[in-house]
DNA sequence: ACCTGAACACCGTTCAAGT
DNA sequence: ACCTGAACACCGTTCAAGT
């Protein structure tokens, strides 16, 4: 009779955490089972490699990412509000533990990572792209850029101001480089 | 007799090479003592633990990139040009293997990083945000922000840039998203 | 001064064995 | 259907031993 009802959302859950403070390369099967209540044997039934694990939690994590940006979507076509709520999202990973966006920091591992994990990366960035270019369609673009590149560097730049706002585990970086982006008109405001 | 001059040069030199690519986590003693020659025990006679020789790396890593940036400096005081420069030094990096900058690709491991090294990446960033504040300090800042939040936004989008590109597998990536950082004003160009 | 082999507790993975 | 113990080759680290 085991505590959880579903060992395998168990694990999922356990992982995404875990994945989000210390990247694909920190997460580790024996960690993982005493997080469950398990021993690190019995996670290769549910996820035979590490790598199917990972590709799991990426499209999770994408899907999940996907169903939150089509919700402000609904609320609003405000490019301006849209993209507060955009930023929120990312912001809300620092807060919560000071942690990434699970695919930011599989991006940086990029060169471990199996290729299934590698695939559900780029298509994460792809989504977040995708719907940036949705939304800005309505607003006016940095002089001589197309809605694609405009989206390319908001994503890059978001990124980036998480993984600076991170080593310093101080979330205000994050709001003060968000408010320059701003102000520089690269994000909306 | 070693085929080396000096051993803890050829470790230096190595870890280098692979830190860049696989981050700290990925930096592997055993790998590290193949490509130099010795067995993985020999390592610890240089550098007691891996945390020592992550720190050290990221120590000469800072201290390269002072005097390039210092170079650059002397060059020119333009900051149009000095920028031009300074986004070259991380674009070399993808050029060169779809490498990242060390303390870039080591802030996203942050929470698994010795004290040592997370104090050494966090110098990498001030020394970046100080010679950014002394380029622009003679260039008009985004409406509202000082020179210090507009360093530290271009630092951390630079970043992002190279992260977003790197799980590309395509420096153009990064040419575009600089592009756009430029157009909306976040960069002087 | 510099290097090594052997041991330790870790890691992902496999597999025969349990229920 | 789900879990386990034991084994394997990996990992960083330690240390007595070599030169």
């Amino acid at each position: 009779m085991p505590m959880t009802p579903d060992t395998r959302e168990a694990i999922l859950t356990a992982a995404r955490s875990r994945a989000q403070s210390h990247g694909y390369n920190g997460l580790s099967f024996r960690e993982l089972a005493k997080d469950v209540g398990i021993k690190s044997a019995s996670i290769h039934y549910h996820f035979p490699t590490k790598g199917d694990l990972g590709a799991v939690l990426a499209r999770l994590y994408s899907a999940h990412a996907q169903a939150d940006l089509d919700a402000a979507l609904e609320r609003t076509d405000s490019p301006a509000e849209c993209l507060a709520a955009y930023v929120g999202l990312f912001r809300k990973a620092l807060e919560d533990g000071n942690r990434m966006c699970l695919c930011g920091i599989m991006a940086a591992e990029y060169d471990d990572l199996p290729d299934a994990v590698k695939a559900e990366v780029a298509a994460f960035a792809d989504l977040n792209i995708d719907w940036l270019v949705k939304v800005l369609a309505k607003a006016d673009a940095p002089a001589g850029q197309n809605a694609k590149q405009w989206a390319r560097a908001i994503y890059a730049a978001i990124g980036g101001a998480q993984l600076a706002a991170r080593s310093r585990n101080d979330v205000t970086i994050f709001d003060g480089i968000v408010a320059t982006y701003q102000a520089s008109g690269l994000i909306p405001g």
